[in-house]
DNA sequence: TCAAGAAAACATGTCATACAGGTTGAGGGC
DNA sequence: GCCCTCAACCTGTATGACATGTTTTCTTGA
């Protein structure tokens, strides 16, 4: 069975994998695939691309780790919805590797999150103004458990993005979600006292307020603040 | 051969390659590896996760689809740098199934660019700057050329970013390139005269001169109108 | 002694085959 | 007409084989 290497003219990288993975985006874009529309199954796809269906299904394994597909046992590969996976994972290795520090991350995150945060005041609908909020509320209720507040801390400014109605930073926000979740902590520790601890998550309220009101530059002026403590609560802990 | 099913105690997806994806990806961290240092062969992974190398192989051609890690024939794999691999690919599965619009890509950019602009201005070098120059000045000596001004555009925006000092902007805004290469000459035919045309490269050369000044405010403002105006093209081309 | 070159050891790339187990739809029994 | 069963199809995993690329080792010759 012999392979045909040059469709692609201007291939990434070498392999018959790499060929593969093109031609299933290029199928999903030449077939106007959308979310949840099924692809050829791999037996259909080994023949399509005369490789093997190891190939085919290394490919499939590399979108799927993508979340650009979704796969399980017995049934055929479909479109994915939107989804963090390969962008969060991008993240995490630039962290976890050194590439990426932690305050540029937190830089990233204000920028856009200044933005968000004036959209969502701007475009919010009722339910999702009344769902931050109630973020807002369960980190007050349970100021004691930091594991609890982080969460809800998390859940807050994921909230806020969805309500931007621009899902590109909804993405993209999410995807730092990992990385939040390894520091979260230490900046709370950092805020010694209780008082300093609910001051911290009054402004979160602060924000929330400032979006049920419909007031873009005073929910922008207090997400800054906001990340401008969190910042600084980063480097009393010295991170880097 | 039986496999170890229970390392994971939060796996996300049933199934030994995810297993196997998180077992590379927590060797990097608990190795401290960083990038081109080497991880095991093939065969000393399929023997420490006790599952064939069939999964093995699938496992490690994901990560090496979303440029965690670099794979070539003969020798084993390494630690990647930092890449927009799979950032890229996620915007462009988003925007191809139509779940973001062009517009939603436009106001991401637009933020974050109007933030690494302004450190662009604070933080670059003489280098940088000066590459940013010759890009602007490229822009306008082949005004003629759609092409090869959009390719100069792009890199513009690149090495703005790049000159932010902060990897995370980096990776973001070139993982757009892709979508801005689609639509860029539908912008650009909508300026209809010559004289538009050269106005929008002009403003390029305003935002290279605030780098350069090392003036962050007007950097930022000229960087605004530039897409305001773009974002305008749009409209006017009845891009969705 | 040492350097160049050959060979062995090791690594990935691809293929073929096999079988277990999940999913779905067709057909038959009621 | 409804439910059940089973066959057809699909993915998940394992194994073995071989081609080809890379590194290490060892031999050989100067």
């Amino acid at each position: 069975m012999v392979a045909n290497r040059s469709m692609m003219p201007e291939e990434t990288n070498p392999g018959l994998v790499s060929a593969a993975i093109q031609a299933i985006t290029q199928y999903i874009r030449v077939e106007g695939l959308g979310p949840g529309d099924l692809l050829p199954s791999e037996a259909d796809m080994t023949r399509r691309l005369s490789v093997s269906r190891t190939v085919v299904r290394e490919a499939f394994r590399s979108l799927s780790a993508m979340r650009l597909i979704d796969m399980s046992a017995g049934r055929r590969a479909s479109v994915a919805k939107l989804d963090i996976g390969a962008m969060s994972m991008v993240i995490e290795h630039g962290v976890t590797t050194e590439q990426i520090s932690v305050h540029q991350v937190y830089d990233v995150r204000r920028t856009i999150e200044m933005r968000t945060v004036a959209l969502a005041a701007l475009r919010r609908s009722d339910a999702e103004a009344a769902e931050i909020q109630e973020y807002a509320r369960l980190m007050r209720e349970n100021y004691r458990t930091p594991e609890i507040v982080m969460e809800h801390d998390i859940a807050f400014h994921e909230a806020i993005a969805r309500a931007s109605h621009n899902p590109v930073f909804s993405l993209i926000i999410t995807a730092f979600s990992g990385v939040t979740r390894r520091t979260w902590v230490i900046g709370w520790r950092t805020r010694a006292s209780v008082e300093d601890q609910i001051k911290m998550i009054e402004g979160h309220a602060d924000i929330a307020r400032a979006i049920i009101a419909g007031n873009p530059q005073l929910a922008a002026e207090h997400m800054a603040a906001h990340f401008d403590k969190s910042v600084k609560a980063l480097n009393d802990a010295g991170i880097a």
